[in-house]
DNA sequence: GCAGTTCTGTACTGAGTTGTCAAGAAGGGT
DNA sequence: ACCCTTCTTGACAACTCAGTACAGAACTGC
């Protein structure tokens, strides 16, 4: 018995995420984010809380995207796990994309992680931000770390390898692949840096 | 003839860096710089040219400082570079220090790269910011690859790995600690990462 | 068709920002 | 000792921004 929202949620963060993207979060401004959106501010701060409402929010839904590769490309039976870590390798050094229909290619200067890009800049003055970002980091690197302890029990990796030791570096190659990417460097170097970074993984020695 | 300055050009800069990587480029006013340098806005404005011209200089010695270290810790002969390239990465994932004399703990947080912090928040709309952060980056990774080619040449290397993309996957990982250094991981596991990524080089095969 | 509730858009306020300007201070050369 | 040049300081005006408040619009349920 009230007058429904004119807009779809999900729409209106993608859009606030892709402007606070190219523009920082200090770099955006409400207007930035009305202009982009197409919505009031009075709506932005019904619907959210204001400009860090938004954040928040979206940096949440990012999350939500960013868990989903993981379980879907990563798990499954020992056998094959090398593999699919290679894929979800390929895949995850080009970023996250907004959705499942936006080309990858169109956001390769703004598919830097998100969270990483909003942690660096104002992370140090916001525990919700920097905890969103560990989050994004840790729900990664524990799903790597399964995969690499699958991809061992099928004697595709060297057993004696920290498990753990080698999710941390190969999280840390994605996150700087996204440093890389994001000034300068096109698709086909990141994918080179994928593909060495792949072939460097530790393999059991042939007895 | 004329009144001297009163201020070491140098110690400005550096405060002036350290502000900016705390709060960003956008997050930090010219009243901030003026705090943390101790200048007012007229001296900044005559001896720079505000805001933006501080952070060009202050980026200018970074990057000074920045390719000092490959420059004397890679260069060599072929015998020992290996370990000189394992030496430099256990200190590359840890930040390049304001100057010799600040000790590199306190900085922890605001060790990531400056220039690639920079260039990641304003770097898509500022070209000289970008070019700058890129001019960082390739002067690492020409000495890191000079380096994998003189370990090559003394066999500790396989001979058959491209150099390029060794040193492009290396400076991914350098890149890649600073961000993971600044959310909430310490030295330890920044070094354990960088001893990692060392093992995990391509040795020659035995014969 | 009416009432009530929620959404939408715009105008406003107070704080904060940038860049400039003019007056005063400080030192070197003669 | 004096002058001239440059530096320094503080204040100022124009502007932008975040957040609020209020009035109007839209839709549902009866």
């Amino acid at each position: 018995m009230a007058r429904p929202r004119s807009f779809d949620r999900d729409h209106v963060l993608h859009a606030a995420e892709r402007q606070f993207r190219t523009s920082g979060y200090n770099g955006t401004s409400v207007d930035d984010i009305s202009a982009a959106t197409g919505l009031g501010r009075g709506s932005l701060y019904g619907a959210f809380d204001g400009k860090h409402g938004v954040l928040l929010e979206a940096m949440a839904g990012y999350f939500a995207r960013l868990a989903q590769g993981p379980r879907t490309m990563l798990a499954g039976p020992d056998e094959g796990a090398l593999e699919r870590l290679h894929q979800y390798l390929l895949r995850a050094v080009h970023g996250v994309p907004l959705a499942a229909d936006v080309p990858p290619a169109s956001d390769r200067a703004g598919a830097a992680c998100f969270a990483a890009k909003m942690a660096l800049e104002i992370g140090a003055s916001d525990p919700e931000v920097k905890r969103l970002a560990n989050d994004c980091f840790s729900v990664v690197r524990a799903a790597v770390a399964e995969c690499v302890q699958a991809a061992q029990r099928n004697g595709d990796i060297d057993p004696d390898a920290n498990p753990d030791d080698l999710a941390y570096l190969l999280l840390t190659i994605i996150r700087g692949s996204d440093v890389v990417g994001a000034y300068g460097h096109g698709p086909d170097r990141l994918t080179s840096i994928a593909e060495s970074a792949f072939a460097l993984l530790p393999r059991p020695r042939h007895s």
